[in-house]
DNA sequence: TCTGGGGTCCTAGGACCC
DNA sequence: TCTGGGGTCCTAGGACCC
């Protein structure tokens, strides 16, 4: 018996679950986002890869979408039903044996003690077919980082291990993009810096990193390219530690008194949802983006921490109030912070 | 035809204190 | 006409993920 952990994750999970419910979209390019309609803001939800053969994919602007792949299926995000399939699916994972972490919709780990982690893969991916007539693929490695990766190679609907034995061999010449948690910002300096493939940020120093990356960061990212993690699998529910609620404008506000009346309607959602959860905000804060892309932030601390809606609603026009009222504006944004 | 919505964590700089 | 150095807290922004 050894430790595992195996990574679990539905293959396009929420166009997966449109065509569950409208067999006749089988095989056929299907795009959700934002309300369904293509000519409106909004970006690319999940394409199935019907669509993603045309170039479509996750955070692409439905409009793009639209040009890219005319033929396709535009649906709206319908969270509740995802919502509903994902629990069954997680439930389902909790019938074996196993800590079980989630992590989004359409993921989760699993901590498991077994001689064999492929059997349990394969027994893992037919529960959760049999269930939910889902696919899903299953990273297996030592641990969450290697396991998470690992499920890219599995794709779709396979089983894969990636360990510290096979690491290098499958990611040695990979960008430093293709690990989890370094993003094209970060490839880009570290490319800057000498740094192309996971092989060589393995071998950088980790001083070196930390003065140009920051104390943490620097040696972190070395880690990672090296295949060591030693966060654990957490089985215990997820706390939230903010609420947050924003709003694009499908056309820009040019009045700021329209602002302010958005962002009472916001602040309100926002305060609902905390009301829901029942615990204390220290802070909220506001977001504002003004076209074209440019985003600010200014929060307001709580005199005491409070559930109340009126209060939050207050502290959140008091952030709004040391924004410059800049024009257009086509972002707004609430968020709560719980007291920690 | 630009770029959603809901989150988390880290960093840097200023304030403040001893 | 000088003002070190460390610690902590707060805030805004950056980056990343699903």
């Amino acid at each position: 018996m050894s430790r595992w952990v195996l990574h679990v994750d539905l293959d396009q999970f929420v166009a997966a679950v449109e065509v569950l419910r409208r067999p006749e979209l089988r095989g056929r390019p299907v795009v959700v986002g934002g309300d369904g309609d293509p000519s409106k803001r909004g970006v690319v939800s999940t394409a199935s890869y019907e669509a993603r053969a045309f170039g479509v994919h996750s955070g692409l602007p439905l409009r793009t979408a639209a040009r890219r792949c005319p033929d396709a299926v535009f649906l709206p995000v319908d969270r509740e039903s995802y919502e509903a399939a994902s629990s069954e699916v997680m439930a389902t994972l909790r019938q074996f044996d196993a800590v079980v972490e989630v992590i989004g919709w359409d993921e989760a780990f699993l901590g498991v003690d077994t001689p064999d982690p492929e059997a349990v893969a394969r027994r893992i991916q037919a529960r959760v077919r049999g269930a939910t007539e889902l696919d899903c693929t299953v990273g297996i490695g030592h641990n969450k980082l290697q396991a998470k990766l690992a499920t890219g190679f599995g794709k779709p609907a396979g089983v894969f291990r990636l360990t510290g034995r096979t690491w290098f061999e499958i990611l040695g010449d990979l960008p430093t993009d293709a690990l989890w948690g370094i993003g094209p910002k970060t490839a880009r300096r570290l490319t800057g810096m000498g740094i192309g493939t996971v092989r060589e940020l393995a071998a950088a120093d980790p001083h070196e990193l930390a003065t140009r990356l920051g104390p943490a960061t620097g040696p972190w990212l070395v880690r990672l390219a090296r295949g060591q993690d030693d966060s654990p699998v957490v089985g215990t529910p997820y706390v939230a530690r903010s609420r947050s609620r924003e709003t694009t404008f499908q056309l820009d506000l040019e009045d700021w008194d329209e602002v302010r009346r958005e962002l009472v309607l916001l602040a309100r959602r926002v305060a609902q949802d905390v009301a829901a959860d029942g615990r204390p905000v220290g802070r909220v804060v506001v977001k504002v983006r003004y076209a074209p892309f440019i985003t600010r932030t200014h929060g307001h601390a709580l005199a005491a921490p409070a559930t109340e809606a009126f209060v939050i609603e207050q502290a959140a026009v008091a952030a709004l109030g040391r924004f410059t009222e800049r024009r257009p504006v086509r972002l707004l944004g609430v968020r709560a912070e719980f007291v920690r």
